[in-house]
Order: structure tokens, then C-alpha cells, then sequence
DNA sequence: GCTAATCCGTA
DNA sequence: GTACGGATTAGCT
């Protein structure tokens, strides 16, 4: 035998369904779940392919009860149920394995493991290689002889990482004799094995390390400094016997298989092929056919699409030739040669994915695709100084070249122009952003970053940042790797997003999403940039006073839970909580989670009186919340540099043309009750010559609705100046407008703003807290009140049908695949999405555009004053006390008349000490 | 060390 | 019912 593959099937449908679990890959014969089956298959015939084994097994649990669980009953208790669509695919996986030819292990009461582990027993003299593939780290006690190694899948379904005895002694630090052992204090939690709670795989290694085995251990138990390890040892060490025989493979199992019996089959084989492409599996059909070096024989059916959408396939790109510079002369005659290009990829290294943070490293750039350079900075801290330039030298040659009207590309260059800037370069004349392009183009998409759009769009596997610094214990700093490998890595991020931009370029000019990219999301970068540079000062003193006033009432609040539970739990854990108020306390159930009973807020609100725990509990949650979330965390945030925080907003995030902020997100900083306001008090202006200042659009999305819709009663009321809430009020309440009482009004105000999100009764009801039928003649009531906005809801639903997506109306695009779904809840999801989302996206554009003429006349006028923050309809600014009304009027004005609606636009605002008092 | 689930802050 | 980010816990791909 000269090399046996052994599988550990479970692992393997395992692996296969979580790397395609978000896929939703069905069957197109029988439009079943097959992300598993498809996976299972593709991974196999990859192993197979690479390793070429002479035999395979493959070994499967069996479905009935374990000769494990007899010792210890409560053996994979733990485990949880496998996903539903999960186990007919198990079955299917099975069933296509017989009929090309593998032979299917199983025993009853014994699990795959030891099936290997026999296996590996019967063979190891006779095989010259054994190949072990699972995830179990029980099998490492498999690795005893140098011709037995372990497979673990690594990413996807095609990339492996190969363990044998060095790898796991370097990984766990004991030999693989030692396994049992280490598994018996380790346990494991997925098989419910105890182990020794409390001492975990640091401790064990270094037990096993001194004392060799378990026995060891508990002989010289005397000898452990120690004293918790000491008890836990003493107190748990039927536990740690336990535990070593349940994670002790068995090798003497008596198996009635030949080694004939497991010899490879000719899984390419042409009836291989056509089975496949008969089960509905054309992808695989196809590889296999493929790898076989043959056509797909004309024989089945031609059938549909079988693993959902077929990519176009695109040929593999080439890699490029980079160079590192490393002289001043070299960089002065590469910069000569950038002149005449035509644009130039720019891209830098930094200490720092946070760009306010971030040191320059290098500069990596190129004008010509499968061409790149890389120059790397001087750095004290370097080793290889004689492969970096100083700043000063690479400044002087290619800052002109940065700062010309050469058009610049970059992946993300936000980020690079704010590094840049801080070390005292200029950008100019940005042209092209490939993950901005990426964005407007596929707003929904989750991934616009340079790996993923290399695979998607050149069919290219880049350097992966991990792949250059390592992962785990063997991370490296950027600073430490040789400045050469740092090159192939850069100068491959500066030639790709060079490659990107001409494959965008082409997309984006058919696409009818030029304008949003180049009049808006473009236009907004140095805007952004200028703003996060910018930052917003924070009061420090006064947020850690918060924090001792904010840990003082937690303490006592946590008290009082305790004693009104009769005993202390840990309260931020749902689940105790959940047994706390459901089964000690029987309290009432309201509604349900995924896994349990929902302890919510809405839950706790409606439970409210029936116990003076929940009381507490609300004002817990608060103020810890609060606590973690703003109080400790912010100040954390400030830029020693600074002094203030900068957070970062980014382009490519939500799917309606809205921004995000992260690090820290300063557009949830809470309004709404008087603990959260505290906090706004913290945000200062920098100085006392400046003051905080925050304009805010007034019921944008509702007038934008008004003139969308062009409903005469609703355009009618924002032209008059109406109090639209009221008027809405008193149709709903059937009464005259001077009849509607302020709890009527409020009610409306929901009414209002629910329309906007594409209310449902079910939704209405909630939120109003009335029944369904109440909510759902409100609704009725509503669209006879306003019926040009039961129109528009038709219309945009109809143009997502038709067209499948819906725009603003600056022509911003969104998908609504759904839409024309079969499935109703997920249409009914479309539909809400056709309907808002145009209203949202037409707000974030209008902020947008204000923005960008805001930036502009700031910079002409040279104002003292600044943007510092944008919050979806509100613009924050620090502006200079001498400047202080004529600021605020000139942008009041770009705000209003970024784009004119045939209602008027209101913006509101004031001036304060803190963004409380302003807002 | 990572991810999912839950909860909660904003517009 | 729309759109986000983040803290925490729990469990393990």
C-alpha cells in the first residue's frame, strides 16, 4: 500500500457546510440545500488530486448509541442538534460516495475515531504513507510514526494544512504521546469531556511537560506550587481519569474490510461524471470531467445551473514583476519615468489600519500593469536600513510627483491621503477609488476589499496581509520583515488596484452609476479625510468622573439584583438571567429567542411591576451598557497625538448610500434619555474660542417622501408650514386638527415615520402597542389621508419587479433581488426595501452634497471653523466665536439647498459649550 | 482566537 | 417594518 487517505466524513461535511453556509446553494433538480454535498465533493476531489492516494477510507459516525457513552453518560450531551438541512445531505453525501465507488465505514457503537485509529494500527507497517483527515484533536494521539500525518481543512475547501507530531509538539507543547493525557485536564467542550475545570491547555502543557503523563501528575502531586491547580487536580481527579479513557482512541476494533476493499476507485470515470451531472450537480460533473481531461459526455440531460448562479469563468491573472528601490538615484530615475503616466496606483504601508494612528512605512506605486515599486522609510527601529530611503529623500522625489495633477488611483485611498497628509505629503487630483467604484456598483456587496476583488475580478490570488506577517504566536510587526518581501506584497497591492481601475473603469462607465461615483462618493473623500483628521476634543476628566458615578450605581444596582434573586448570578449573561426570571423567580415568558426566552428590553418593559427585579434590571442594563459602550471606551480612543478622537467613516458599508462610523462610532452617541445625554456633555469644542455647533435636518425623510410621492395633502402641509404630525393625527383620529391632544400627535408621529421603513400592521402594532386590527385601519386611514403615498409604495415596487433595483433621485442605485422572490416574507422584505430605501439614500445624498460644498467654501473663505462630525441628517462643527453667525447662516444655506425639493427644506440648529447644549 | 447570538445605542 | 457598530457571553470551526 503506498498511501492511504483516511476521512473522517463528519469533519469533512462539516468543514464543507460551514464554508458554504452563507452560499444558500440549492439543487437545481431538486432545489434542495446542497452547500454540503457540493463542498463535501469539490474538498474531496481536491485531496484527492493533490495527495493521489492509492487507497481511501472513508469513516463515518454511526447514527445509534456509543460504546463511549456507556463509561460516561453524559458523553456529546452538549453537542448541539446539527442544522436541519444539514442531515439529509449527510445521507446524500453517502449515497453518491457508494455510487462512484468508495466504501462507506461505519460501526455501530463505535465512532469514526476509532475506526482511524484501527486503521492507522492495521496499516502503519504496511503503507508507507497514512494521511489522516479531521478536525478532532484526539487523533493527534495518531501521530506517532513518522508516516502518519493529519489534514485539517484551512480556508475554503481547497487549502489544507498538513499536522504531524513536530507541528502539534510546537502547537500544544506536548509529544502526541501525551495526548490522552492532555486531553484528559484539557476536556473538550464540544464532546462534553470534562477534563479538570479550571486548568486549561497553558497549564496542562506545562503539567505534562514537568511530570510526562497523568499518573505522573497525580504521584507527585505534592510537589505543585501552586495551590488552586493543587485542589482543582485533587478535587477533580476521577474527572481527569474519565476524561483520558473517553479521549483514548481505539485501535483494536475488528473491522471486515481487505485493503482491495478500499483501493481508490476511478472516481473520474465517465459514468462518475454523468452521475453527477444526473444528481443535478453540473459544477462538479464539470470539474471532474475537466480534471479527467475530457468533454462531459452528451449523454444526461442538459440541466439548469446546479450549484446556483455559474460564475463566468475568468482566466487566471498574471503576476507581476516588482522591485523594491533602494537607492536615491534609482527612486530620482523611477520618478522621472512616472511623469509621462498616464495615472499612477498609489498605495502605503503603515504601523496601523487606523489611519489617525498610523506611522508611514513605505509607499508602493504603479503606472503600468504586472509593474510595481515599493520604497521603504527609514525607520531607527529597522534592521535593514540600507533598504529604506529617509523621509526626507523619498519626499523630495516623489512628493512632486504625489502632489501633481497626475491622476492618482487607489483601493481605499482615504485612508492612504490621511497618511500621507500627516507625515506632510500632498495628494492631488484623486481620480479613482476601486473600492468606491466596487460600492456604487454592488451596494449590497459585502466585500469591496482589494483580496476579494482581485479573486472576483481578476481571477487573482494576492499576497494576503497574513500571509506577509504571519498569524498567532508568529505575528511580526511591518518594521521587522525584510523590506524586500514587504515589495512583493505592496508593489502587488499598487499593480492590482492598477488592474482594478481598468477593469472598473469599463463597468462604472456602462453601468448608469458614473455620476454617483464621480459627483459624489469621490468629490466626499478629502472631505471625509479632512473630518476624521479633524477629530472632535473630548472631555477626559469629566468622562471618568462619569465612570466612577456610573460604577458606583451599577454596584448598588447589582446588589439589589442579587438579593431580590437570592444569590448572586452573573446578570449580563442572558442565559442565567434567563433562568433567574424564568425558572427561580416564575415570572412570565413573553417571547422567544433563537435559543431561548428573550429578556429584552421590550420583554422587561412589559413585565415591569410583576417583580421589583426588573426595575433594577432596566436601569442595569442601562447605565453598564453606557458604562462599556461610551464611558471607558472613549477616552480610550484619544489620540495622544491630538489630544482629540478621529473616528473613521466609511463609503462602502450601507447598502441605501448612508455612512458609517467606527473607531470609535460616534454617530450612536445617545440622545434619548437624560443618562445618555450626560454623554454628549463630554464632547467639547477644542478651545475657548470655539464652540460646538449642530444643524440638523428637520424631518428630512418625511418631506423627501412629500416630494417623491408628490401627494397633494402632504406637499400641501410642508408648503404652509403645517405642523404635518398633527395633521396626520387628526385623519387618523378622524377629528379637527384643534381637537388632537399631544398623546394623539405622538401616536401620528409614529405613524409618520413608520411609513418611511414600509409599515405593516404587524409592525405598526408593536410599536404603537395596539392590537393588529387597530393598527391596520390606521394604515387604511393613512393611505386615504395621504393615497400618493400608497402610490409611490406601488410604484417603487413595480420598478423593483421590473427592474430589479429601485434609485434615488440622484440616480443611486440598490439591488432587490428578492423582490420577485416566491418566498413571501422574503418579498415582503424586498418590498420594504424598495420602498425605504430610496428615501434614505435620497437623504444620504442630500448630506453629501452639502457636505462637499461645505468642505469647499471652508477652504475658499478660509474659515477658522470646522466640520468635525456628520450623524445621517446632522452636521457637527466647531466654529470660531468671532465667526459664529455667519458661519451658521452659509451653511445653514448649503444645507437647505443642496437639493431643492418641491417642498422646503429646514435645517435647525444652535450653538453650545458641548454637543448636548448644541444639539 | 474566532463567530454567532443577544442586546442596545443612533438616524 | 429601514440603515448601522459594538460590548458581552457562550460555544467551537
Amino acid at each position: 500500500m503506498k498511501r492511504l487517505l483516511i476521512i473522517d466524513g463528519h469533519a469533512f461535511v462539516f468543514r464543507a457546510y460551514f464554508a458554504f453556509g452563507a452560499s444558500n446553494l440549492t439543487n437545481s433538480k431538486t432545489g434542495k440545500p446542497s452547500g454540503a454535498t457540493f463542498g463535501f465533493f469539490k474538498m474531496l476531489f481536491k485531496l484527492l488530486q493533490d495527495y493521489a492516494p492509492t487507497h481511501v477510507a472513508m469513516t463515518f459516525d454511526p447514527g445509534g448509541p456509543l460504546e463511549r457513552g456507556k463509561i460516561f453518560e453524559n458523553y456529546k450531551a452538549t453537542r448541539k442538534p446539527m442544522p436541519e438541512d444539514l442531515r439529509p445531505q449527510i445521507k446524500e453525501v453517502m449515497d453518491i460516495l457508494g455510487n462512484i465507488g468508495f466504501r462507506v465505514l461505519k460501526l455501530e457503537g463505535h465512532e469514526a475515531d476509532d475506526i482511524i485509529g484501527t486503521l492507522c494500527e492495521n496499516y502503519k507497517a504496511t503503507a508507507k504513507e497514512i494521511l489522516i483527515f479531521s478536525g478532532d484533536k484526539d487523533l493527534y494521539q495518531l501521530l506517532e510514526k513518522k508516516n502518519i500525518k493529519m489534514l485539517r481543512g484551512k480556508k475554503g475547501v481547497t487549502e489544507f494544512v498538513e499536522i504531524d507530531a513536530p507541528w502539534v509538539k510546537e502547537e500544544l507543547g506536548v509529544d502526541v504521546k501525551q495526548i490522552t493525557d492532555y486531553m484528559g485536564i484539557v476536556g473538550d467542550t464540544s464532546d462534553n469531556i470534562p477534563g479538570v475545570k479550571g486548568i486549561g491547555d497553558k497549564g496542562a502543557s506545562k503539567l505534562l511537560q514537568e511530570y510526562k503523563t497523568l499518573d505522573g501528575i497525580y504521584k507527585n502531586l505534592e510537589k505543585i506550587k501552586n495551590p488552586s491547580m493543587k485542589t482543582k487536580l485533587t478535587e477533580q481527579k476521577e474527572n481527569a481519569y474519565l476524561s483520558k479513557e473517553l479521549a483514548t482512541i481505539k485501535r483494536d476494533l475488528k473491522l471486515d474490510i481487505t485493503e482491495k476493499d478500499i483501493e481508490t476507485p476511478d472516481f473520474k470515470s465517465d459514468q462518475a461524471i454523468l452521475y453527477f451531472k444526473s444528481q443535478g450537480y453540473n459544477t462538479l460533473s464539470r470539474d471532474l470531467a475537466k480534471s479527467a481531461g475530457k468533454e462531459v459526455p452528451k449523454d444526461a440531460e442538459p440541466t439548469e445551473s446546479a450549484e446556483g448562479a455559474e460564475e463566468k469563468t475568468i482566466p487566471a491573472a498574471e503576476k507581476g514583476v516588482y522591485r523594491l528601490i533602494t537607492s536615491v538615484d534609482e527612486l530620482a530615475k523611477i520618478c522621472r519615468g512616472l511623469l509621462k503616466s498616464r495615472i499612477i496606483a498609489v498605495d502605503t504601508e503603515t504601523t496601523s489600519p487606523n489611519p489617525a494612528m498610523a506611522d508611514l512605512l513605505g509607499i508602493s506605486f504603479s503606472n503600468q500593469e504586472k509593474t510595481g515599486f515599493y520604497v521603504s522609510v527609514r525607520n531607527s527601529a529597522s534592521l535593514f536600513q540600507d533598504k529604506t530611503l529617509t523621509m526626507e529623500e523619498i519626499k523630495e522625489h516623489l512628493g512632486p510627483i504625489l502632489s501633481s495633477e497626475i491622476p492618482k488611483v487607489g483601493q481605499n485611498i482615504k485612508y492612504d491621503l490621511i497618511v500621507l497628509e500627516n507625515h506632510g505629503f500632498v495628494l492631488n487630483n484623486i481620480q479613482f477609488d476601486t473600492m468606491l467604484a466596487s460600492y456604487v456598483l454592488q451596494p449590497e456587496g459585502r466585500r469591496h476589499n482589494m483580496d476579494a476583488l482581485a479573486k472576483d475580478l481578476l481571477n487573482y490570488d494576492t499576497i494576503t496581509y497574513d500571509d506577509l506577517v504571519g498569524t498567532g504566536k508568529k505575528k511580526k510587526e511591518l518594521v521587522d520583515i525584510d523590506p524586500d518581501q514587504v515589495a512583493e506584497y505592496a508593489a502587488e497591492d499598487a499593480d492590482i488596484t492598477f488592474r482594478l481601475y481598468q477593469v472598473l473603469r469599463k463597468s462604472i462607465k456602462d453601468s448608469g452609476v458614473e455620476p454617483i461615483l464621480r459627483q459624489m462618493e469621490m468629490p466626499l473623500i478629502p472631505v471625509l479625510a479632512e473630518m476624521e483628521k479633524t477629530g472632535i476634543s473630548l472631555d477626559v476628566p469629566y468622562f471618568e468622573e462619569l465612570a466612577r458615578d456610573f460604577d458606583r450605581e451599577i454596584r448598588h444596582l447589582e446588589g439589589e439584583i442579587h438579593k431580590q434573586a437570592g444569590g448572586p448570578f452573573n446578570i449580563a449573561s442572558t442565559k442565567e438571567l434567563q433562568r433567574i426570571l424564568f425558572d427561580e423567580l416564575k415570572l412570565r415568558t413573553v417571547k422567544k429567542t433563537q435559543t431561548g426566552f428573550s429578556t429584552d428590553h421590550e420583554v422587561l418593559e412589559e413585565l415591569l411591576g410583576e417583580h421589583p427585579i426588573i426595575d433594577k434590571l432596566l436601569d442595569y442594563r442601562k447605565y453598564t451598557k453606557l458604562k462599556s459602550t461610551y464611558v471607558d471606551a472613549l477616552p480610550k480612543m484619544v489620540n495622544p497625538k491630538t489630544g482629540r478622537v478621529h473616528t473613521s467613516y466609511n463609503q462602502t458599508i450601507a447598502a441605501t448610500g448612508r455612512l458609517s462610523s467606527t473607531d470609535p462610532n460616534l454617530q450612536n452617541i445617545p440622545i434619548r434619555d437624560k443618562e445618555g445625554r450626560l454623554l454628549r456633555k463630554g464632547f467639547v469644542a477644542g478651545s475657548d474660542d470655539y464652540e460646538i455647533l449642530s444643524l440638523d435636518y428637520s424631518q428630512i425623510e418625511l418631506r423627501i417622501m412629500a416630494h417623491v410621492s408628490k401627494d397633494p395633502a402632504m406637499l400641501e402641509a410642508y408648503n404652509r408650514g403645517l405642523d404635518i404630525h398633527k395633521r396626520t393625527a387628526a385623519a387618523l383620529y378622524g377629528v379637527p386638527e384643534t381637537e388632537v391632544s399631544a398623546e394623539m400627535r405622538d401616536k401620528a408621529k409614529v405613524v409618520n415615520f413608520s411609513v418611511i421603513y414600509g409599515v405593516t400592521p404587524y409592525g405598526l402594532s408593536r410599536n404603537l402597542r395596539i392590537p393588529r386590527e387597530e393598527a391596520k385601519s390606521f394604515i387604511e386611514r393613512y393611505m386615504t389621508q395621504y393615497p400618493g403615498v400608497k402610490s409611490y409604495m406601488d410604484e417603487m415596487v413595480a420598478f423593483g419587479e421590473k427592474n430589479g433595483y429601485v434609485q434615488t433621485l440622484t440616480g443611486r442605485r440598490r439591488p432587490v433581488v428578492d423582490i420577485n422572490s416566491t418566498h413571501k416574507s422574503a418579498k415582503e422584505a424586498a418590498k420594504r426595501i424598495a420602498i425605504n430605501s430610496p428615501i434614505q439614500g435620497t437623504s444620504a445624498d442630500m448630506i453629501k452634497i452639502a457636505m462637499i460644498a461645505i468642505h469647499e467654501d471652508i477652504q475658499r473663505n478660509k474659515w477658522k471653523s470646522k466640520m468635525l462630525l456628520q450623524v445621517h441628517d446632522e452636521l457637527v462643527f466647531e466654529v470660531h466665536k468671532k465667526e459664529k453667525e455667519e458661519f451658521k447662516a452659509a451653511m445653514k444655506k448649503y444645507m437647505e439647498t443642496a437639493m431643492p425639493l418641491d417642498v422646503p427644506i429646514l435645517v435647525q440648529g444652535k450653538f453650545g459649550i458641548n454637543w448636548d447644549e448644541a444639539h
